[in-house]
DNA sequence: ATTATCTATAGATCTATAGATAATGC
DNA sequence: ATTATCTATAGATCTATAGATAATGC
């Protein structure tokens, strides 16, 4: 049954992986550790080898998470240098991204659910969120450091308040309307 | 043990209230029905004589809790009817509202969740989004009904993002930063 | 020999129900 | 007589652990 030290790294980092996706579709409390572990294609037992709680796991899942979504953002700005900002904007109001929340953003699935969990669950989208804003002052448009940290600032504070609420309205028409509008101010204004 | 029909009226009330408080500070699934029972002053069993279930209780909570939102804002404009659109944003921004979401915006509490719970919960969330970007219609800035419709959607949008963003960082100052700025952008600009 | 994983289970908790109780309301 | 509430518990589920198993790595 014993696998070998490489395979057990990646057995670890492929939990990781699950539970960021579905602790983003069903919520911390939404799935369990054994059918988390299912899901993975491990036993329940085996959890335990790898991580001190599910809470330990949801403080890893959220930070491995939030570094995909910087890995996609460099992407991004190494792909398209010119017009990185209005390209992820675009993608994050986009219907992928909202019909897509195992994928998305973290703070947009967990953000209000995190809050109520451990202090490395906290701490983990605290960071999460400080590096996310500060790739995207780099990118956006402004004069001065400052500025462009301002627009980073109100782009995030308004693509995350579209995702929220186009995904707490069940009528897909107001969800689209909500989300153009966003991307209309960020991306016009 | 029996109850007169108005107390026993009154006890669902405070049934659903209490949950409408324990949900907002601790989810759907971070408070059970029994401690809620107890949290109302009631006995586990009686629930059942009241609601179907704890999925039809988070309907009738989400409903009521967005129903307190539009009494309260209702009764702002009611009270300062030349400028109720700055009173109830610059209310909606505040400290106060940040540190106590058992008693705050519903769709910043439970937005993310209450899209993974039954039908009935989701449309309770969704009548009540519409219910209130009607009412800030009623009193935002604006020339035409659609400048005012718009300028609410964007209202509503920016607040809630804020609110979300700012619970989910561990840092008051990131947070108290966060608010304001949204403050600025609403009503400045 | 060490250790990653598996099987099995302990112990706690959660939703929901059954039956008893006692006060209301006809 | 009806019914709102209470006591007690069934049945499911959840986190975590203990001990067995078998393949790795010295």
């Amino acid at each position: 049954m014993r696998v070998s030290k490489a395979q057990a790294e990646a057995n670890r980092a492929r939990i990781i992986e699950t539970a960021g996706r579905l602790f983003r579709e069903k919520g911390f409390d939404g799935i369990g550790v054994a059918d988390l572990m299912k899901e993975a294609g491990l036993t329940h037992g085996g959890f335990y080898g790898h991580f001190a709680s599910k809470e330990d796991l949801a403080a890893a899942a959220t930070a491995q998470a939030f570094a995909e979504m910087r890995a996609y953002l460099e992407k991004t700005v190494a792909r398209y240098p010119e017009d990185a900002f209005e390209r992820v904007v675009r993608a994050y109001l986009s219907e992928t991204h909202r019909a897509a929340p195992g994928r998305g953003c973290v703070a947009a699935a967990l953000g209000p659910e995190a809050g109520r969990h451990a202090p490395p669950v906290q701490a983990a989208m605290t960071a999460g969120i400080e590096a996310l804003l500060a790739l995207l002052a780099r990118i956006a448009p402004g004069e001065t450091e400052a500025a462009r940290e301002a627009k980073a600032l109100s782009a995030l504070t308004e693509m995350l308040g579209a995702m929220v609420l186009a995904r707490s309205v069940g009528d897909p028409g107001l969800a689209a309307k909500i989300l153009r509008a966003a991307e209309a101010r960020i991306l016009g204004g």
